[in-house]
DNA sequence: TTGAAAGCGCTAACAT
DNA sequence: ATGTTAGCGCTTTCAA
């Protein structure tokens, strides 16, 4: 292993001119600078992160738990995430709390002392928990109100009422006046919002029927539950809670002869990857996760970068675009 | 933060007790033992990871490194990972390289010092620059060749012959005789493997007409390219390099109007969750990907556990399954 | 069975 | 501008 001893001894410095020509290149004459460098290119020096951690209290590695890796939001998400932790100098360990909020407090606490910062995607825990998980810790929550009882915490979102708008006006613009909700998981954050968003759109458009399906796992399973449900109103478009719930309709639809677009418009939301993968591909709505990812990692940085703690929070709000692929047309009676 | 010193402290015990209670419980008296736990409950204790890596030169982290996150392939495999590695107590840090060897190479040689052992999934890097890359390095290889130059390193594969073989006595089994065959990246390890599996067993299988359709993109893009060419030798069925691609066919075909699996069978590679998704659902052959990164896991920490360098290293081969759906059926001449 | 003490590699305060 | 040195929290000899 090669230490700040070798590339002095190399350089004909001392181990703490090494040290500062890689912290504080500023503060080293330019032709020591020079010779060190040389030093450590020749040598491969890395220098030691458990060491460099242990002296500084800083460990040069951030968190990101998220409910569950093989959901291709999160997936994403991650992606973004990844590439602008590396492009910054961190370390990015991610954290897979496979959708239980128990395993994600415990991991939550375990990283505590091992990293300087954490995102917490979708998290799974109540206000009360959420707070006292991360209580002192430099945190970014995602997709999580900002009011989140007692953490002052950055805070990055998707406007969802304005996707939920897009959507019923999409389809409002191709002559749909009977649309279909088919609702995620009741309690989620983004099942009411998007919610609320298609009631306000629909309610602010001459003529529309909102019809409500309820709620449904958010999965293609889900998706293929509410199938018939979703049709028992004759609505002439559907909206889904999510990609998966939409690519769930489609298949048992399929499967019962029923054709998009040309029977029924669907809509999805997210814009995820599976979007691309039906026949019909899918009209979506929804942000670019890559670049949500990106955000709450530059938001975490700034926080931990500005040492000072801070009593107010930004709180940086993404905009949702629909995305229209083939999965929508004007209703049958038009044509 | 809690150190070794504050529970000394309560537990009126030297600090070194502390740590060996921890590390070597059985070398401390039960009394004593009893009380130090304690402490450490009381206090929730955790041992500051940066300080016992400086000190045991052992980070107690692993890396995984896959060509890309969002892949469901690798989604999979990562979680199986996480999971296994998380309940060995060992931290997992997960390098996307965006399918780049000079990234897959660069993060590898700045891991290096910071990691007690990586896997690296599919690497992107020929046998040479690979084996300068692990050099030194506990290290476990997944889909790779054990012989890969130089590398001595436990492997696990999947055997790719044996899933060419499966898909095609599946397709014969149902009275398919003309089956095509649509490839992935030439260059590919899977792709040579599955491919030689189906030529082997189209020719041991009586009146089988074997039509390969060249390469394409291992996404669903490619199949779509694909689509038309694959059609082209008139076969009953059609066998895919992998989920993707097989996605890809599938929308393509059903623009035009062609019915899977009434008009044609389909089979796909890897039974990744977007198997599920399409409609028809897919059939296709894999391994279970979950339990393969949880295998790599496993070997890895043997070999890091064992602090006697080897010179052999275990080959470990999981046999893959063929799950039929919806998309293969007879051929309609049968019916 | 337990404790004292050295030292892992690095950084930063202080001295020159 | 550069060097000397203390010490981050822990593990592990070595001695008691």
């Amino acid at each position: 292993m090669v230490t700040v001893h070798d590339v002095a001894a190399r350089s004909g410095v001392s181990i703490a001119t090494v040290s500062r020509t890689l912290r504080e290149p500023h503060r080293v004459a330019e032709d020591t600078r020079d010779r060190v460098l040389a030093a450590v290119r020749e040598l491969d020096y890395r220098p030691n992160r458990a060491a460099s951690s242990l002296r500084r209290g800083r460990t040069g590695v951030i968190a990101l738990v998220v409910p569950d890796i093989e959901n291709p939001y999160f997936a994403s998400l991650i992606k973004g995430a990844q590439a602008s932790s590396r492009a910054r100098g961190y370390g990015l360990v991610v954290i897979d709390t496979t959708e239980q909020a128990d395993v994600e407090a415990e991991e939550v606490a375990a990283l505590r002392s091992q990293i300087d910062g954490i995102i917490l995607a979708s998290s799974r825990l109540p206000d009360a928990r959420l707070a006292e998980a991360v209580a002192g810790l430099r945190c970014v929550l995602i997709n999580r109100d900002p009011a989140a009882a007692g953490v002052v915490a950055p805070t990055v979102t998707i406007d969802e009422r304005s996707g939920g708008n897009d959507a019923v006006r999409h389809l409002y613009g191709q002559g749909h006046r009977r649309i279909a909700y088919v609702g995620g998981p009741a309690r989620s954050w983004s099942q009411s919002r998007r919610l609320e968003g298609i009631r306000n759109a629909a309610a602010s458009l001459e003529g529309v029927a909102l019809l409500e399906v309820g709620s449904f796992a958010p999965d293609a399973d889900g998706g293929r539950a509410a199938a018939e449900l979703a049709l028992a109103d004759r609505p002439t478009a559907v909206i889904a809670y999510n990609d998966l719930v939409a690519l769930g309709l489609l298949a048992r639809w399929s499967e019962r002869g029923l054709r998009v677009p040309e029977d029924i418009s669907l809509v999805g939301f997210d814009n995820t990857f599976v979007a691309e993968l039906s026949s019909p591909r899918l009209t979506s709505v929804g942000a670019d996760l890559r670049a949500f990812g990106e955000l709450a990692v530059e938001l975490l940085l700034e926080r931990i970068d500005s040492r000072e703690t801070v009593d107010e929070a930004p709180h940086r709000v993404l905009t949702p675009r629909l995305v229209v692929r083939d999965s929508t047309a004007a209703p049958r009676g038009l044509h």
